[in-house]
DNA sequence: CGCCGAATCTTACGGCGTAAGAAACGAAAC
DNA sequence: GTTTCGTTTCTTACGCCGTAAGATTCGGCG
């Protein structure tokens, strides 16, 4: 964000870790993991590339830092005692879903990653938090979490995945898809035609309504119309 | 497979495209994804680094090109028109998982590439094919399709990353979650310390099977017991 | 002022992907 | 058998990467 152009003679960055994990995760959106390299990101904060590594051990943990820099900005799970859990889970899946789209650069990482920082930890206990509450075992919850989370961020990095950073149409975009023979895979092709399952929004909204509907029938509960 | 060592004066090493892939494929899943470089791939083959883009223009091919090799490995699911689909589905979730476990290496990419290779088209196509003989909408096929595929992806993906290879335990193993304060992450840490949630395939198959239930749920099929 | 710890820079090493071209081979043409 | 030619393999080299080691410069404190 400020300008670091050119510090004058002998005059210092002011850098943190906290300002160096930000550009870090700024320059990987902008430019894609693969143009984040200790030089490059250096450059950009008007620093050599061995400055960083006063802030950083070396180059795993920045990138562990940028996921959690990422995962930190992900909103809690409503603890509204009074709604269903249901409806919390969704609207979680959905802000989840939001956020790490803003982060398009970190989702590989998240997506390969274990996750098990501060942050995501907190994100888990209020997310058990809520399905205890509403009864769910402990059990139950965790698998529950599980599969919710993990639906979202596979959706999501595959979203990104086949809509590359300043790139046009990736191979699996539908219009790629349009252009193969009929007679081979006259089904992906007709929905590549008629554009079946091809909005985003709308495919992850299914997957997360099965899911939740699912556990929910498992789980014995009532069903909801 | 075939002994690669110290090939003679002057004699080739009789390599092609599907020999070197498979050699890429082995080496990943045996030493990880770092240590599969062009150089090492090479030593392995008996080869220099160079002539390996005899057989693929650049690395990324080489890439896509373990990733298809596994890829065509997955069994396509059985279109036995008087199985129910859903038996069919969660038959094909649970071979999918075993496979792509097969390639711990591989799962990283998996997860991270668009797929839109023959191998997986064909895949996509049968279970299509499968969906739409049991009545469901074209489009909704490609969404329960969709969600199932990456949810398997992703749980996989999850499993080999929280026990790398060649590693001890990593973050996210039960041993070091049953560590942390019961202060601060009291459920998180009750599940790690009673178990809940800790199955890995158990886990899948919770998530496999909300997920089929609440795709039949959402499109309207009967309920089984 | 002198000193010290923190921040920054310099230099250098080995490894990476790969561009460019030379060299060695096998098979076909003469 | 010799020549030719396309395929396969190797050699060399460039610029990038992550980072080890250490020199340097700074601000603040005595």
């Amino acid at each position: 964000m400020t300008d670091r152009r050119k510090r004058g003679r002998g005059e210092r960055a002011g850098l943190t870790r906290q300002s160096v994990l930000d550009a870090a995760l700024e320059l990987a959106d902008r430019k894609g993991l693969r143009a984040l390299s200790m030089r490059a990101l250096g450059a950009e904060l008007g620093v050599e590339a061995m400055t960083l590594y006063h802030y950083v051990p070396h180059k795993d943990a920045l990138l562990d830092g940028i996921v959690e820099r990422a995962v930190d900005e992900i909103a809690l799970p409503a603890a509204d005692t009074n709604a269903d859990w249901r409806d919390a889970m969704r609207a979680y899946a959905e802000s989840l879903r939001t956020t790490l789209l803003r982060h398009p650069g970190v989702l590989p990482l998240v997506a390969t990653r274990p996750a098990a920082t501060p942050g995501t930890l907190r994100a888990v206990e209020r997310g058990l938090t809520v399905l205890r509450a509403a009864g769910l075992p402990l059990g139950r919850s965790v698998d529950t979490l599980n599969a919710l989370s993990l639906f979202v961020i596979a959706h999501t990095a595959a979203e990104v995945a086949s809509a590359p950073v300043n790139e046009a149409g990736a191979a699996g975009s539908p219009q790629a898809l349009a252009q193969l023979d009929p007679r081979d895979f006259p089904l992906v092709a007709e929905a590549a035609r008629t554009g079946a399952g091809t909005d985003d929004a709308e495919r992850f909204r299914f997957g997360i309504q099965a899911l939740i509907t699912g556990c929910a029938a498992l789980l014995g509960e009532p069903s909801r119309d």
